[in-house]
DNA sequence: GTCTATATGCGGATAGAC
DNA sequence: GTCTATCCGCATATAGAC
């Protein structure tokens, strides 16, 4: 890949994250990076691909980090995932951004997308983790539980200092994963 | 509220839901009502007051529903909240996707609306619901995590049908909640 | 590949009539 | 309260020079 290209992907990456597709145009992207406007479309067709390549180019980078986390720890893998997981949504805001606002406005090619480049293989550590004694179908089921629940637990952190009263929004990620990683197992023995 | 100003928030909520704030313009919400737009500057300051004003709006209805759900529920409050929270998630789309909407984007100040608003009975609830035996601090944890587990579990449901490979879009809200309440009981009498 | 220049339309916002 | 008319800036996108 070009090196233009690739950082105006990093780029439209950052600023779409942090602001969302509608907020971001062309010139604020070609404003940061040192370009004219009109040479991004000499790169992208238009804003909808430059959107669509962005993602892209995200998901499968991160896609790539986790392959290379799960075959570096072949102990527990799901203890991998899951550490892997909280750490990358707490501290890579990029793609933590980037996946939660695909999850709410990705439309089903994009979800697609999603789901094949970083999910398709924590989905399949977890589902083969909880298999013993489950049919098929129920690991199914509690790995996409657990997905959810990674997600549902880094998504509301910024609501700890309004509800508790106290500012831990500094609550780091090791302990949130410690804390996910004993429920699922305590719910997984009984099961 | 005049009528027209509610018929303004009415479907300024559904666009903002359905698109994103900055995807609607005031123009789409006048058309829908059918009014011009710069009747809109009669009702609202500015765009920034329309979108306010329609967060409190559509919170503080959501709210009032779950105080009136939790009172009529005296019994199991966990259970009570936790069903209310899953059903509404799954079947209000206007209030889901404002709420997702707002825990990504939403400054200090709207988040802090969020919590007053819609999260601070439930939050209570689950506090006293989970406290037996635990101390108040991690009483607090546990509850907040509890709505985590929700936000979580509705969100991905999208994902569902890409990573399981059927199409099992259609679970229905008490499916979600049960299967979600059984694993908040056995995480708890381990606790 | 990157630029300048420009077409064309949409957006927020205000003034002032009714 | 709601309208018509309008200002003005910004956005996407393209044409064509270098």
């Amino acid at each position: 890949m070009s090196d233009m290209r690739f950082q105006l992907l990093e780029t439209a990456a950052a600023l779409y994250a942090e602001r969302g597709y509608e907020a971001v145009s062309m010139r604020d992207i070609a404003k940061v990076v040192g370009v004219t406007q009109a040479n991004l479309y000499y790169h992208f067709k238009d804003k909808a691909d430059l959107i669509q390549a962005t993602l892209a180019h995200v998901f499968e980078l991160r896609g790539l980090s986790l392959q290379g986390w799960i075959a570096e720890h072949p102990g527990d893998q799901l203890d991998a995932f899951v550490r892997w997981f909280v750490t990358t949504l707490m501290t890579d805001r990029v793609f933590a951004r980037l996946l939660y606002r695909e999850l709410i406005d990705g439309d089903g090619e994009r979800i697609a997308m999603l789901s094949r480049t970083v999910l398709q293989l924590p989905f399949q550590v977890i589902t083969d983790a909880v298999a013993n004694g489950r049919s098929a179908q129920d690991a199914k089921m509690v790995a996409i539980s657990y997905v959810g629940f990674v997600v549902g637990q880094v998504l509301i952190l910024p609501l700890s200092p309004g509800l508790t009263g106290q500012d831990d929004g500094s609550e780091n990620a090791d302990a949130v994963a410690t804390r996910l990683l004993g429920l699922m197992r305590s719910a997984n023995v009984e099961a």
